[in-house]
DNA sequence: ATAATTTGTGTAATCGTTTACGCAATTACA
DNA sequence: TGTAATTGCGTAAACGATTACACAAATTAT
C-alpha cells in the first residue's frame, strides 16, 4: 500500500481527526467513540503503522528497554540467564539490550554510559559494578545484580548462588567418600575478584581438622583456557603429592582435572574422586561423567527479573536485599 | 554534583549560551571557538551529561542499534554468533537488540513489528524471514540474514554455510574409511525447513552407487532432546541392519548415536564411525571424541556485520547476493 | 580605507508522540 | 424545559536534541 513510514500525524490527516484522538484510540486511554476508533484502525492496519518508539520514549520518558551486562555471552551459564531474562522480561513488553563485558571494568564504565544514553527502564548486571560513572548514578536506573553482588553501591540488591554453601556440600560430599587429602582449584575472575567458593571449601577442611598445604588451594584465571591451565596444574599436583580429591569451582576446571588423572594414570573415581561446580552441558558428557554443584539459573534469571520489575514500578527500593538461590548437589560418576 | 539528568538545554543555560552551540561543540561539527568549547566541556563533565538517545534519534532518523534474531541463544553456535557480531558492530557504535526466536514464526513476526518501531538501522537474522509483516517492508530496514536465506523476499543477502559442500566431505571421508552401510539423521527445524545437508549426504551415496534403503535418512526434529531422540531412533536402527557409519547433521545428534552404539556395544570407531556436524563442545569431550565439520561462527558474523553496515551506509544493496563460508573436516576419535 | 571573507553565535523549526485543558454537543435528570 | 453531567474531540505545549539560516564581529585582502 505504501513503501514509507506512516506517521500518527498522517493517520489524523487521513481520518480527518487530530492527532490527539489517534493516540487516544492507539492507547486506548481517554474518551472516543466506537466510530473514530473504527475509522483509525482500519488506516493504521491498511497502511501499516507502528509507532515511532523514539518519539514516545521522549515524551513519556520510559522506554521499556532493559540493560543486560554479561562478563560472556559464549558460556553457558550466561547464555542461559540471557534466555531465562528475555523470556520473562518479554512478557512484560520488554527488550534486552545485551553486551558482553569480559569482565573489564572498561568496557562496563563505556555500556554504562551508553545505557543512561539509552535511558534503559532497568539494568540487570552480572557484575561487581566497581566503578559506576557519575552520569550513570545520576540517572538513578534500576539495577539489580545476579550472581555478584555491587561493591560500589550497597543500596543495589543481589540475587545470589549459595556458593559458600555450594562448595560446602561438595566439599562434605567428598569427605564422606573417603577422600583423606583433598585440593581445590578455584576460578579467579579477571577483575581480581574470587568466590566463597574458596572459604566453603577450607572451612569444612578445617571443621574435619584436616590439613591444608601450601598446594591445598589453587587460584585459575578464568579464560577460554581455564580447563587447560587446570590440567597442567592438576597433573603437575599429582605426581607430587598423593592427592584422591578434587574440587573444582567450576566444571570446565574439572574436565581439566578429568584430563590430567588420565595423562597421571589415576583411576577417576576409584584412586581419585572429582566435583565440579555448575551442571554444565561439560559435565555430563565424558567418561566418567562429572559430579558437580548445581543451580538454577532460570530461577537465578526470574527472581532478578522480578525484583527488578519490582523496583521499576512500586519504587520499592529493595535496599540492600540479598536474595539467595539454593544449590543441589548432582552425584554422577566422578565420585561413586 | 546532582542526582538528576541533565538536558543539553540546562547545559546551555549554565554556559549562557544557546543549545545550537552546544550541541556543535558536543557533535563537533560546525564552528565554534575555543573558548566555549572549554566552557562546555566542563559543565559537560561537572555534571555527568550524557546525550538523550531518543531525541537524538527522533531528530536524526537513525538509532545507532541493530536487531539480532536467533533462534535459541542458549545454542553454542548461536550464542558465538551473537558474541561475534556484538564485538563487531560494537566497533562502529551499533548496540544490540538481541531475541530468541525459537524458530517460530509468530514470535518472529512480533519482534519484527517491535524492531520497526524501535527504527533499527539493521537486522541479522538467522531465519528464514518467511512472513514478514507489512509494517516491516514498509519500513525498509537493511537486512542480513545469517545461515539461512530469506523466503519472502529474494533480494535479501545472505551469508551462508557451505552445507552441501560439508554433508558431501563428511559422507566421502566416512566412504574412504570403507563404511558400507551409512545412514544419516538429519535436524529439521520446527518452521519446517531442512538445510541442505541431506542433498550433500544422499549424492555422495548415489556417486558412489551405494543403496538407499527406507531408513538411510532419518530426519529428528530439533529440540533440547534431539540427542536423546537420536539415541533411541539410532538404537533401534542398530539391530535391525548392519550399520557402520553414521552422518549427523549435528553434533547433539552425534552425541545420541555414540551413546546408542554404547548400549549396543557396538565399538566405535571400530564397529562403527560417527561423524557429527558444527564443531561445538560437545563433540570435543567424549571418548571417543567426535569427528565433525566445522565452520567458523567468527567468520560468518563478521562477513554479515560487513555486509549489514555496507547496505546501511552505502546504500549498496547487495541485492540477493549470497556468500558462502567455506567448512573444514575435523577429523577424531569417532572415525579413526 | 573599503570590500570581501571568515568566524562565532543565536533563532526557530523540526522529528513523532502524549496529554492537560477547554469547548461544544449530547445525554441524563429534575 | 432548564440545568447538570457526560462524551468526543481539538489546540497547543512539551519531551531533548539537530540544523538551516541569518547576522554581527573579527579578520583578511585590495
Amino acid at each position: 500500500m505504501q513503501n514509507k513510514k506512516i506517521s500518527l500525524k498522517e493517520i489524523a490527516q487521513l481520518a480527518g481527526i487530530s492527532t490527539a484522538s489517534v493516540s487516544r484510540i492507539l492507547n486506548q486511554k481517554g474518551r472516543y467513540s466506537k466510530q473514530t476508533e473504527k475509522k483509525v484502525l482500519e488506516i493504521v492496519d491498511k497502511y501499516g503503522y507502528t509507532i515511532n518508539t523514539a518519539a514516545k520514549s521522549l515524551r513519556s520518558n520510559q522506554t521499556k528497554t532493559i540493560g543486560l551486562m554479561i562478563p560472556d555471552i559464549t558460556n553457558e551459564f550466561n547464555s542461559k540467564i540471557a534466555f531465562y531474562c528475555e523470556q520473562y522480561l518479554h512478557q512484560f513488553g520488554y527488550s534486552l539490550f545485551i553486551c558482553s563485558t569480559n569482565n573489564s571494568n572498561e568496557i562496563e564504565k563505556s555500556y554504562l554510559l551508553d545505557f543512561t544514553s539509552k535511558n534503559i527502564d532497568g539494568l540487570i548486571a552480572i557484575s561487581h559494578l566497581a566503578d559506576v560513572p557519575k552520569s550513570f548514578s545520576n540517572a538513578n536506573i534500576p539495577t539489580v545484580t545476579l550472581d555478584r553482588y555491587c561493591l560500589s553501591n550497597k543500596n543495589i540488591p543481589a540475587v545470589l548462588t549459595d556458593e559458600y554453601g555450594g562448595s560446602n556440600q561438595a566439599t562434605e560430599h567428598l569427605i564422606k567418600k573417603e577422600c583423606k587429602n583433598i585440593i581445590a582449584l578455584i576460578p579467579i575472575a579477571n577483575d581480581g575478584y574470587t568466590s566463597d567458593r574458596s572459604d566453603g571449601f577450607l572451612d569444612v577442611l578445617k571443621k574435619n581438622n584436616m590439613t591444608i598445604h601450601s598446594f591445598t588451594l589453587t587460584k585459575i584465571n578464568v579464560s577460554q583456557s581455564s580447563g587447560i591451565d587446570a590440567e597442567s596444574i592438576v597433573a603437575d599436583l599429582l605426581q607430587k603429592h598423593p592427592i584422591d580429591g578434587i574440587f573444582c569451582g567450576s566444571d570446565r576446571i574439572a574436565l581439566g582435572a578429568l584430563y590430567a588423572c588420565r595423562r597421571c594414570n589415576k583411576k577417576v573415581p576409584q584412586e581419585v574422586k572429582i566435583i565440579g561446580f555448575d551442571n554444565s552441558t561439560y559435565s555430563q558428557l565424558p567418561t566418567p561423567s562429572l559430579s558437580t554443584i548445581g543451580r538454577s539459573s532460570k530461577q537465578l534469571s526470574e527472581k532478578a527479573c522480578h525484583l527488578l520489575i519490582n523496583i521499576i514500578n512500586n519504587e520499592e527500593t529493595m535496599a540492600g536485599q540479598k536474595i539467595y538461590e539454593p544449590i543441589r548437589l548432582i552425584e554422577r560418576e566422578s565420585t561413586k
